[in-house]
DNA sequence: ATACATGCAAAGAATTTGCAGCTTG
DNA sequence: CAAGCTGCAAATTCTTTGCATGTAT
């Protein structure tokens, strides 16, 4: 199976470089269909997917929403904010050696680990301070 | 807005606590449903999601999967099979301090953090194995 | 040429929701 | 009896997939 460069890849590859904050699949097409009408949302998928595959971009599972990519590779943490569902990059060094932390490993093989802050961003901060007000 | 006991959630609950393997949504219906055919899958989730938010059972937000439910309250972290999608504790004591270590908190509010392992279960390496055989 | 990719629309999985009727306090 | 809850089915949301056609190598 050998991957074929594209336009459409290219440019689902250039839209989540250029929307730096973690943009959902939705956001990639909505970016995209303003200047290319034609392309499709399952080819955004498809591409997102194939790129997170190949190392090129990151794929963020985030609880109870839909997924965001992320055009930085190296690894770093996120805060996931409750209220509106946006993910932040973490400033944070590296926790290392977690896995060697673990005392019953049960015949497991672990792989790797992420760790997901949760929180409120200024944004909502904001809106929820304006509506207590009221 | 006042919660009320109905026969329903009770059995929610108690089917969390039975199935003491992080069920999914789905699992606790099926168990459910044998038992009591009437029990309706929308109630199961209005449940879950009641007594979860009442601090009586967790929700485990699956990254890739369902949600899973877990009757076990006190901190601790998991680890989520990429194969088979099931979770399982991990045997591992609090990371504390972690939201300390955070440089620039960018004036977020930092509420709670969760540490997913990833890793393969030994019930999928034997599957593998096997596969790898023929 | 021929595999791989695309666009489209339909299917799929997980979860939520509107509503009429039933229950709990 | 009034606020809440249930069962049911339909709706929603996010993502994947089947297929005919198009395109890169």
């Amino acid at each position: 199976m050998i991957r074929r460069t594209t336009i459409q890849k290219e440019l689902v590859f250039d839209a989540v470089r250029q929307l730096h904050n973690h943009p959902t699949a939705d956001e990639v097409y909505e970016l995209l269909h303003s200047t290319h009408p034609n392309i499709s949302k399952g080819t955004v998928y498809r591409n997102l997917n194939r790129l997170a595959a190949e190392g090129k971009i990151r794929k963020l599972e985030i609880p109870d929403g839909p997924d965001r990519f992320d055009h930085i590779c190296t690894n770093h943490y996120h805060i996931h904010c409750c209220k509106c569902g946006r993910a932040f990059d973490v400033d944070m060094e590296e926790v290392s050696g977690l896995i060697d932390k673990v005392k019953d490993k049960q015949g497991f093989d672990f792989l790797d680990y992420d760790i997901i802050f949760k929180g409120i961003c200024p944004d909502c901060q904001k809106i929820h301070a304006a509506e207590s007000e009221q």
